[in-house]
DNA sequence: CCTTGCCTATCTACTAATAGGTAGTATATT
DNA sequence: AATATACTACCTATTAGTAGATAGGCAAGG
């Protein structure tokens, strides 16, 4: 791995951990043994780091979507909420609500390259349950969209929350997400 | 409202639109008029002053609590959703969302704060929804303190994730809450 | 085959601004 | 007089970012 990979996986990670604000390009040249400026070689400024990140995880969630496009419904939504449950397992939260809650606070360049990576995401969930209504494997009542931001937000908030009350709650919303999807309703 | 308040409520203001990390004592001080040694004053240090914050927090949701004692399960939840509610109004998020994301950049009392209140509002939660059950108001199938994380994390989601997609999202996920918790299933 | 020159990547050294925090002093209230 | 509140003046560390030097790899031309 070239040091602009190493760069960006480690600028990914403390995103994820302490969040944008709480790091800078020395926390990055320390722990990767180079300086500062060999940072700014790759990465000009913070915000070009920041919108390196997001596409690196809009990559991510475009793989999956490729590689699951032709799987049942259940297993789309399994592989998506496996892309949390990886996050939950280093002890980080998702890069849309780390960087929702600085969204205020950074380059307005960031936010531009977030909103089409965010819609992209609730397009996707969007379909796949839509999916699942259609093959009569999932069972709900709100509308697709709306359930898929019910869904999306209980991920976000739990990598969140449980960071205080604990991993296991987690799993608990995990797995209760996936049951009441699958019980059908009167 | 002394000093001591305007700081207080200054800072709540900031961490919930920008984040803990993303406002100094420089911020505070030239907004409100006053010199940043005298911010240190009435909050030696930044630790202190999210402490504060959080205990400012862990009281108005303790009020509303109290004030709704006695009302019935759905007013209760209202209530609760109101408190999102006007922080969407702002623009800001929830302080619980906003701490947790920076939780592992941030002084070790914070969250030593923080940990008590959050259990509490899921405990309030969980009655909440335990006693709605009970008087046949609202019908889950999960237990009661996953439907209180489904519910919270819900909240706290969109109130970060409709920074992107739009405020109306949020009232859509408001209102789809409730109206899935009244409705009658199989 | 070797030298010239470009390209990539890193370095040293620096800057101006900002960070959180402290010591000691002045002013206003009670 | 005592107390609460705010001030001036300062400190040390860190921030993001820049300028310019250096070193190695590689390709073209003589």
């Amino acid at each position: 791995m070239n040091t602009k990979d190493v760069i960006l996986k480690l600028a990914d990670q403390l995103i994820l951990e302490k969040g944008f604000n709480a790091f800078s390009f020395y926390d990055l040249a320390e722990t990767i043994g180079i300086k500062t400026a060999s940072i700014h070689y790759h990465f000009p400024t913070k915000t070009d780091l920041a919108i390196a990140v997001i596409h690196l995880h809009a990559a991510g969630f475009e793989q999956v979507k490729k590689q699951y496009a032709t799987k049942d419904p259940l297993a789309k939504l399994e592989a998506f909420f496996n892309i949390y449950s990886r996050n939950k397992a280093e002890g980080q939260v998702c890069f849309v609500g780390s960087l929702c809650t600085d969204l205020y606070s950074i380059d307005p360049a960031i936010e531009a390259e977030l909103t089409p990576v965010v819609k992209g995401i609730l397009i996707w969930v969007t379909e796949i349950l839509k999916e699942g209504k259609r093959k009569g494997v999932f069972h709900f009542s709100a509308a697709p969209r709306t359930k898929a931001l019910l869904i999306i937000t209980n991920m976000l908030g739990i990598l969140q929350v449980s960071r205080i009350t604990g991993k296991p709650d987690f799993n608990e919303v995990r797995n209760t997400i996936l049951k009441e999807l699958k019980t059908k309703k009167g």
